[in-house]
DNA sequence: GTTCATGCAAATCGTTTGCACAATG
DNA sequence: CATTGTGCAAACGATTTGCATGAAC
């Protein structure tokens, strides 16, 4: 299912989602099972300023689009820039493997509003 | 206390320190401050992959480095890159007016030891 | 009969809040 | 007397867990 979305689902909106086809489906297993995609490396734990987390089946390398009007987050085609991680070791002593980015901004929606 | 302090604690590490001092020091009264500072802008709120909230006094604007190995979180000098955000917007109809970067990877001391 | 995922409810944990009180002006 | 910041304990909300049940092999 979380596959088929193109959103980043919160564990309540796959719950939610889920119940109408098991309509006696409960909490614990949502969380569950998301534990158990994330260990397999099937589905990212993403967590952002909110107090819940969000999960996305998108496992490609990918930046993310936060709009800070209405919340929405989307998945970004800019291409992922390994030589910043070679440039934070440099003088410094560390040994950056990966980044994160995310970008905050108006999404195209909220924008035409303006 | 927070801007003599290079790392980035959590509330109750500065409920801990915070407590030799004010011995009836309660919770209540550090996130509320807490709070109050944020709103005000001279802390910021970070938050990582864990379950609990950091804090920090340096609010100039700078990416982060989180060693996997001993989960310490350093300020990086690496210069902004501001026209990260506008790459974003080209093509996709995004604005972006700010982004955020976490490099992970392991830093000297725990390099050291490899 | 053993294994395993489930529903349910209770527990957990970081954070927030209601309230009474004491200090300040 | 009005205001403000506090301690304390209870509340909160997202997530986790213990346990009994029932299905699958």
């Amino acid at each position: 299912m979380l596959k088929t979305t193109g959103t980043h689902p919160t564990a309540s909106w796959i719950y939610d989602r889920m119940k109408r086809e098991f309509p006696d489906l409960s909490m614990g297993t949502v969380y569950r099972n998301l534990n158990i995609l994330v260990e397999q490396g099937l589905v990212r734990r993403i967590e952002f300023g909110s107090t819940f987390d969000r999960y996305d089946a998108n496992t490609a390398r990918h930046y993310h689009f936060i709009c800070e009007r209405c919340g929405s987050i989307t998945d970004l085609s800019l291409p992922i820039d390994d030589t910043l991680n070679d440039r934070v070791g440099a003088g410094t002593g560390f040994k950056a493997t990966r980044h994160r980015i995310e970008f905050y901004g108006l999404c195209d929606k909220c924008l035409e509003g303006e």
